[in-house]
RNA sequence: CGGGGUGUAGCGUAGCCCGGUUAUCGCGCCUGCUUUGGGAGCAGGAGGUCGCAGGUUCGAAUCCUGCCACCCCGACCA
């Protein structure tokens, strides 16, 4: 999209931590991969949690919060989910710390833990020990409970907003009498990702379900929504899981049913994060910075005087608080920044960097004119336009720049689905072009492992919308009846 | 955990190989004047445990040993 952005991995990487920080959205603490999020990119997080939260509430959740430590024994009753977190988990050991005979503080090893507990990585397990408590009667289904929290995950290698070792997010965790309920909610849930992320922030995505081996550990079926950046590296953008009865039966979560038999409740568990706030920079920035769509802008509309003597100042500073009125009457968020000790050009260069979606500059001449200068973000186009009907105008206007965002990525993503039917071209594509593959596929873990090994990319999903093809697996040959989209990712 | 690299002012850096006055430069910061329609100019100024701890030496940012932190490449990544 931008001249610059490059799929040299090294150059891309550079961009975007450049971007991050410049953009003043968040910046590496120092302390092992976590991120200190500044206000400004922390704003942009509430907006996301703002309207999400809305839109669980709308599908009937109630929110709560569970505790941050979980004690080891509850973390490996569910054999599989271990498993998948084993290899990550931040461990508390100790209680206390004392101060040695040289002066320093050390662990008081005489305060050892009985039990270990486990910073969360995610919440199931403690959730579904609480659950059990909650759950008695078929009355008390569904139980539709979302928690916003922090969790940890110690990664090898960590990137801003991407993959951190704590991270914010939101995690739903909900418990149904029937399969058939659960498995609803689930996809309900993917759903209401997929409307988040696609009409909120402009990023189109793909539906699907993942394959066994990228399935959620402890998850029976994992649906998730697909997103692809400019350098051609799909994200997974949000997933909601089918759980089945594996922790209801770990955590002896069971209910009576109408009929007064004993049942086992059936789970499903879905969650996005902070990384949300990853994809949004990878889909739309350029090499000028931040480019956010309107709904997400924590500021909308930024307005710059242009003045030289005091008196314009004043005169511009009137108007500008007349059409900042008018603006906030129609909900749109202004900034009108006067401030003396930075020039106009400074100001430019600076919203664009930070994503602004419009830009109004007064000077004496527009003042005169009864006009001003507006500035798309996205574009980077100027225009005069008349003072009369200005409000209007940019309500339409931000309204247009949201849908041109989502149509742009959408074209780009369209563009990089890439089918092919050989394990050349697969090779080549992803190679030389990026983004997805679609690819026949036999539907065993090994090819996808062996395909891993050998181009690094790993099956996505397999998409909702996919048919039923006859076709052979471009690595074995094998009988396949549907294609997959393979990429590369984050 | 393997391989490579880097730690010098708020940020980015030169100096290190080949030890020697008061540690270099740029950005930023402070003061003043001139500026203001796309990241201003000039003048002056402040700011340093040279990552930490030992060692060698008359003398260490520089050489030696150990430690720590961070970055990149792998492995890892619901």
């Amino acid at each position: 999209m931008s001249k610059n952005l490059t799929k040299r991995s090294e150059d891309y990487s550079k961009w975007y931590n450049e971007l991050v920080v410049k953009a003043d959205l968040a910046e590496n603490s120092g302390v092992r991969g976590c991120m200190v999020i500044k206000p400004y990119g922390y704003a942009i997080w509430e907006k996301m949690q703002a309207q999400l939260d809305k839109m669980f509430k709308e599908t009937g959740h109630q929110n709560a919060y569970f505790p941050l430590f979980i004690p080891k024994s509850y973390f490996s009753k569910e054999a599989s989910h271990v498993k998948g977190f084993a290899k990550e988990c931040a461990v508390v050991t100790h209680y206390r710390l004392k101060t040695d005979e040289k002066g320093q503080i050390v662990v008081d090893e005489t305060a050892k833990l009985e039990e270990e507990l486990i910073v969360r990585p995610t919440s199931e397990t403690i959730i579904w020990d609480t659950y059990r408590k909650w759950i008695q009667s078929y009355r008390d289904l569904p139980l539709l409970i979302n928690q916003w929290a922090n969790v940890v995950r110690w990664e090898m290698r960590t990137r801003l907003f991407l993959r951190t070792s704590e991270f914010l997010w939101q995690e739903g965790h909900t418990a149904h009498a029937t399969k058939q309920e659960a498995i609803v909610e689930a996809e309900k849930m993917q759903g209401v990702y997929a409307d988040f992320v696609e009409n909120f922030m402009a990023i189109p995505v793909i539906k699907g379900t993942k394959t066994e081996s990228e399935r959620f550990a402890g998850a029976i079926e994992t649906y998730c929504i697909e997103a692809l950046m400019q350098d051609g590296k799909a994200l997974q953008a949000g997933t909601s899981h089918f759980l089945g009865q594996n922790f209801a039966k770990a955590f002896d979560v069971k209910f009576a049913t109408k009929e007064g038999s004993q049942e086992y409740v059936w789970a499903t568990s879905w969650g996005a994060s902070t990384r949300l706030i990853g994809a949004l920079i990878m889909t739309h920035s350029d090499d000028n910075g931040l480019v956010l769509p309107p709904n997400l802008a924590p500021i909308q509309v930024v307005i710059v005087p242009i003045y030289k003597s005091e008196e314009q100042l004043q005169a511009i500073s009137k108007k500008a608080e007349s059409i900042s009125k008018e603006l906030r009457a129609l909900g749109i968020s202004v900034k009108y920044d006067d401030r003396d000790t930075f020039k106009p050009g400074w100001k430019f260069a600076e919203y664009e960097l930070k994503g602004v979606p419009l830009r109004l500059s007064i000077g004496p001449r527009d003042l005169e004119n009864e006009e001003v200068e507006l500035a798309r973000r996205d574009t980077l186009t100027k225009e005069v336009i008349p003072q009369e009907g200005l409000a209007l105008k940019i309500q339409t206007l931000l309204g247009k720049i949201q849908i041109e965002l989502f149509q742009k990525a959408l074209l780009y993503r369209n563009e990089h689905i890439t089918k092919v039917d050989t394990f050349e071209e697969f090779k080549e594509v992803l190679e030389n072009k990026g983004g997805f593959v679609s690819a026949h596929w036999d539907g065993t873990p090994e090819t996808e492992e062996q395909i891993k090994n050998l181009t690094k990319a790993t099956i996505r999903c397999i998409p909702n919308s996919t048919i039923f093809e006859e076709g052979t697996c471009v690595f074995t040959g094998n009988a396949s009846n549907k294609r997959v989209l393979f990429a590369k990712a984050y």
